[in-house]
DNA sequence: CAAAAAACTTACTTATTAGTAAGTAACTCT
DNA sequence: AGAGTTACTTACTAATAAGTAAGTTTTTTG
């Protein structure tokens, strides 16, 4: 009767971060996974043992993805600005689809979750905002990029500007987060 | 045997409020908020027949409390970054107890909430919104304040700071937020 | 002081959730 | 072709969740 899929396992990745960005973590179960992918909640399981597996799983990917980026990113020819653009972009397609990111979202859940989640969301965070420093440094060292704080700080107010900015589109229109956007990168170029 | 307590619906404010900020609105049961009073979570369901009666109590609460603010602000004599204190101060305190803004708590559950809720956290949002703008664009006539966006935009920035920065600093530390605190007041005095 | 209202508890029901053990079908490798 | 492995389904369990009807106690009010 069912065919058997070799995507079931990515397409529970997929779907689960779907779910993440738009309904939250603690807002969808494994049944939810299991109705939307026409399968059963034990074929979930047999994937993924419980919902923290796969919230490191998913973490994992958003890991692996970033460190290519940063390959990609390393002895490339474009401009500070078109790197930054690589950053923003997400956060622009999450407000499309009316979803926020990965790591606001489980910020709320935040205490809810066990250490090994804690510490590589943790570990997420540190590789993504390194990126956006290191981006900011070269930008400003090369006269491309204009901002007086610290790179660090200013990947900080950034990166702040975008998570939130795609959490209140959600509820005061998409428009906000339009407004955050270009103001950041005006404010960049000087 | 049970003592009768006046003050047990505004204890399950304060307990709601506290696990919306702390685990999530979608974390958190009637039965922990009972667990906590040292009630049957049938006593809860009697102050409020559901968690989104209690929620939509609670951004009533907070609308009341700005609106009062609001009133307390208009004609004392505070200097305006005396009363943007008024704004960031809250988000300092959640800081402290690893809480965050009950409206980024929200934004990420937003799209498991009925209307009614969705309506009420807009309003909470325009309420606060235009309070910010206004005492931006105060500060910036009274040459107080420097800044080069609208009041509008200026006050959509800051606040995505702020409602960010609780969040960033609950996975990678309270030195994150301290550091966007200081660097918001610094850029705003010029 | 009696009646009514307020603030609960007791004792349920129904639905959802996470999770598992055992079985089955299909594919893979030898 | 047969043995093992993969990818599931069936069929459960135990715990938690929301919610409610009916009863009890305490406080207020006429």
């Amino acid at each position: 009767m069912s065919a058997r899929n070799p995507d079931t396992k990515a397409e529970i990745l997929r779907i689960g971060k779907q779910f993440i960005q738009f309904y939250g973590y603690n807002a969808f179960s494994y049944a939810d996974i299991a109705r939307e992918l026409n399968v059963k909640n034990a074929a979930v399981h047999y994937h993924f043992r419980g919902k923290e597996d796969l919230l490191m799983a998913l973490i994992d990917n958003y890991i692996e993805n970033y460190q290519l980026l940063a390959k990609q990113l390393q002895h490339s020819k474009i401009t500070a600005i078109g790197k930054l653009e690589k950053f923003i972009e997400p956060y622009s397609c999450l407000c499309e689809s009316d979803s926020i990111c990965i790591i606001g979202s489980i910020a709320s859940d935040y205490n809810t979750l066990p250490e090994s989640v804690k510490a590589k969301i943790s570990a997420l965070i540190d590789l993504v905002m390194g990126m956006v420093e290191q981006t900011l440094a070269e930008g400003k060292k090369h006269g491309e990029l204009h901002f007086s704080e610290t790179a660090r700080t200013q990947a900080l107010l950034i990166m702040t500007n975008l998570a939130a900015g795609v959490q209140l589109a959600r509820i005061s229109g998409k428009k906000d987060y339009t407004i955050i956007r270009k103001a950041l990168i005006k404010q960049l170029k000087g």
